[in-house]
RNA sequence: GCCUCGAUAGCUCAGUCGGUAGAGCAGAGGACUGAAAAUCCUCGUGUCGGUGGUUCGAUUCCGCCUCGAGGCA
């Protein structure tokens, strides 16, 4: 029999967390969360956390984890939370895994099909030299005669995805097409929830006022607690790249925070087409006053 | 009051030596499997401020008007 699993999905500042631990007292829950910044400490107001008042009591797996310059992967991701879920079910609670990190819940559900090839710091160096020195087109050409079914779907502009594929024919030996291909079935009975937002303008509306809160919050101030970080991938996360601009003089805050709220707005929006999209069973639920009700019925009538 | 410069997409602006116009940003849609809050792809018709004139034809040239910025008094 598979494992009870709960997921609850969407873009930020719809509300997550605090619908999250409503049910977890509902159905004796503990939450995991699938968020790829808040595995970071000291990276609290930047990424909505939530606080430990705010949990309320209830268990929460999967945050505060890691170093801001410590480098992390879906993989890892996937290893550790599988964990987690595995001691919240012998403890007999229901887990509710919680995130806005499309990835990480994918990995999460397809099984262990990841590429045979885990990241390599040389192989990755090497590759950026020769980026550097010949030109992404170079590379991309390259890909399309090791690798030409990868080549098809990324782009020519796609560094990211043009290198990993290339490092992944580099340590393994085959293409990257073929190296993925070892997919094992789901490990979980799991009900998918995604909330969505009831409209568009609200979603934003909701973020600038976060965007607002978390400034008058301290954001700043987390902000420069964490500058030794800056070449690091935390620091990439959306509210903190803008300041670390603003703090090195190159905007001003008024100007960073303009960018924080495009920047969230954007990021909402390709969550949104993520988690339409993904390739999983799932339910949408409309945010709104019944939000909470419609998905504890749903739990409920599953799992009674 | 006079002079100069501006007025073009939601915003910032480019351009048309006269044949009704295009970038960036915003916005919308999409992709995504070991960096994912990352990375990347696609989508541009708007009384070209108003009004008269010249012209086969004006957003483009000329006059007047309105609004804005600067300068001179």
């Amino acid at each position: 029999m598979k494992k009870k699993l709960i997921i609850i999905a969407g873009p930020t500042a719809i509300g997550k967390s605090s619908v999250a631990v409503d049910l977890c007292k509902e159905f004796n829950g503990a939450v995991v969360g699938a968020d790829s910044m808040q595995i970071y400490k000291g990276m609290d107001i930047g990424t909505g956390k939530i606080t430990a008042e705010e949990m309320d009591g209830i268990k929460h797996f999967m945050l505060d984890i890691t170093s801001p310059g410590d480098y992390f992967t879906v993989f890892d991701y996937v290893q550790k939370a599988k964990i987690c879920i595995d001691k919240i079910l012998k403890s007999s609670e229901l887990p509710f895994v919680v995130g806005g990190t499309g990835l990480y819940i994918s990995g999460l559900l397809s099984g262990n099909n990841f590429a045979e090839a885990a990241k390599n710091n040389d192989v990755r160096a090497d590759l950026e030299n020769i980026t550097q020195e010949k030109g992404l087109e170079f590379m991309y050409n390259y890909l399309q005669t090791v690798d030409p079914q990868s080549a098809l779907k990324i782009s020519k502009n796609d560094k990211k995805r043009i290198l990993r594929a290339l490092e992944i024919y580099i340590v393994t030996g085959k293409p990257k097409s073929q190296s993925a291909t070892s997919s094992n079935e789901c490990d979980y009975d799991y009900l998918f929830f995604v909330i969505i937002p009831s409209n568009r303008e609200a979603l934003y509306k909701d973020i600038e006022n976060r965007v607002d809160r978390m400034i008058s919050d301290g954001l700043v101030k987390e902000v420069e607690s964490l500058l030794q970080y800056k070449d690091c991938n935390s620091m990439q996360a959306i509210g903190y790249k803008e300041i670390v601009e603003h703090l090195e003089g190159k905007t001003t805050l008024t100007e960073a925070i303009a960018k924080i709220k495009i920047n969230s707005r954007h990021y909402a929006k390709r969550q949104l087409t993520y988690f339409r999209n993904m390739p999983f069973e799932k339910i949408f639920v409309e945010k709104n006053n019944d939000l909470y009700r419609v998905v504890s019925d749903i739990i409920r009538e599953k799992y009674e």
